[in-house]
DNA sequence: TAAGTGTATGATTATATGTGCATATACTTG
DNA sequence: CAAGTATATGCACATATAATCATACACTTA
């Protein structure tokens, strides 16, 4: 007998590499910064991004699939909000760590 | 004059989304959490993982990219350790919001 | 019901990424 | 210096993903 030491399931294993995948993708940041502050249509998604219809509306089914946003008809018009708070936290905190990565490089670069 | 509220810069997006990108990978989350209890070499972290030795080392060179390990060279071998202790929260989160929802989603199926 | 508006989706293309094989590089030891 | 071991890397290939265009779908209203 030998090796198969492997903690975690492959399944949930995939589960975790898809939420960050879901993340993994500067429009869908984008699109997520812009719906911090509450529920947005796709059209004002699409002023504010600045991206094309089609594009923001795929980004958007990517982000539901990946159970993070929520979503609501009104009439014609389709509200995305978030639905997952950990993503702020999670963003938050790569931030943070990014940020904190940049002054120290800053300070390495300044002695 | 119109539109352009943009934010965040493209430039902090992008770096935010290659974070989380790193993480993006069931191969590469397996070998943060065998790190997870401290440095390893990358023989060991090949036979944790199953994965061949060249796909092991490239992941660990995507990593090293991203920011999020450490490497020290000890003769022939090389210990890898986690680097950014946010990856440590990151990984927390996104295990208990999928839990979460997997007790949600149990739950509507029993009632 | 016809026209108009907001959103989603099929098809295509370009690019990125993961993997395996072979081999190169770095270091140790006889 | 030769042989052996641990790690990294060039190359080739398959697959996945993002972007765009055109068009379909859903809903409202005249």
């Amino acid at each position: 007998m030998a090796k198969k030491p492997r903690v975690m399931t492959d399944a949930a294993l995939g589960l975790v590499a898809r939420r960050f995948a879901a993340l993994a993708e500067p429009m869908r940041l984008r699109l997520l910064h812009a719906l911090f502050d509450g529920e947005l249509s796709v059209g004002q998604l699409v002023d504010l991004s600045g991206g094309t219809q089609a594009n923001v509306s795929r980004h958007l089914q990517t982000l539901m699939d990946a159970g993070v946003l929520t979503r609501r008809k009104v009439g014609l018009q389709v509200f995305y909000g978030i639905g997952d708070k950990s993503i702020f936290t999670l963003c938050e905190l790569v931030c943070g760590s990014l940020e904190q990565k940049h002054t120290q490089h800053a300070k390495s670069l300044a002695r």
